[in-house]
DNA sequence: CAGGATCCCACGAGATACTG
DNA sequence: CAGTATCTCGTGGGATCCTG
């Protein structure tokens, strides 16, 4: 487990990070992260073309962009089968899920939370 | 508690989230969020002057910002008193407590997996 | 002491088009 | 199918100066 994206490497040996957590908070802060560790753990394996279906509204580019990220930190992997056409599948490393403890804590603090709110859309 | 950021109702309302978890993230995500909800959690009260010391880096308007915002979302308490210097008091309101399970698991992922990377810094 | 007003820059993220 | 390459824009965060 030596992969970090260089940016992060560069961070903790700048004594960037004010504590702990924010290293934390750095490999799973960006608009879809969390839903996409979120999925692959409950999913197993995922191909490029399934995570884009479960989000409709990401970015193609986005998309890649974010898993790259996520593979650099050790926290996905990544398998490339050599085919025509190609074939590409995602799943979690051991790392990745030994973060599903913090994503479900966030995830129902959510839903218990946002219940105040969602009257709105009633409206 | 129909405290919120108008930024935050308006995704609600739009459905601009894809998951609850996002929500949560909303609300923690800002460079220096968790470590103030951090520190107020730990020390009960500090004025704006201590916050400001315990970090040392940030900047006085970010702080405010950040502060404000926590606010905003009914994390934080705010308390002024009408005296000259003035002196305002911060806490965390029970929905800001709620918050530290998920802040204190992402501190001790942090501390169990940045080890890895620290001996960077002794060479 | 606490905090508002301006100016500024870097960066995350989206839109669009192209490729093996 | 999966992945680059450009271009663009909004905004989070920083620096600096001013105020009750």
């Amino acid at each position: 487990m030596d992969e970090l994206r260089s940016e992060i490497k560069r961070k903790i040996e700048n004594g960037e990070f004010n504590c702990e957590k924010e290293f934390t908070m750095s490999l799973i802060s960006g608009k879809w992260k969390i839903v996409i560790i979120y999925h692959l753990a409950t999913e197993g394996i995922l191909r490029f073309s399934e995570i884009k279906r479960l989000l409709p509204k990401i970015t193609h580019k986005v998309l890649t962009k974010q898993i790259r990220e996520l593979e650099e930190d050790g926290i996905v992997h990544r398998e490339v089968f050599p085919e025509v056409p190609p074939r590409v599948e995602y799943s979690l490393t051991k790392l990745g899920e030994s973060l599903m403890p913090i994503v479900l804590l966030m995830y129902e603090w959510g839903k218990e939370n946002i219940k105040h709110y969602t009257f709105i859309k009633n409206t």
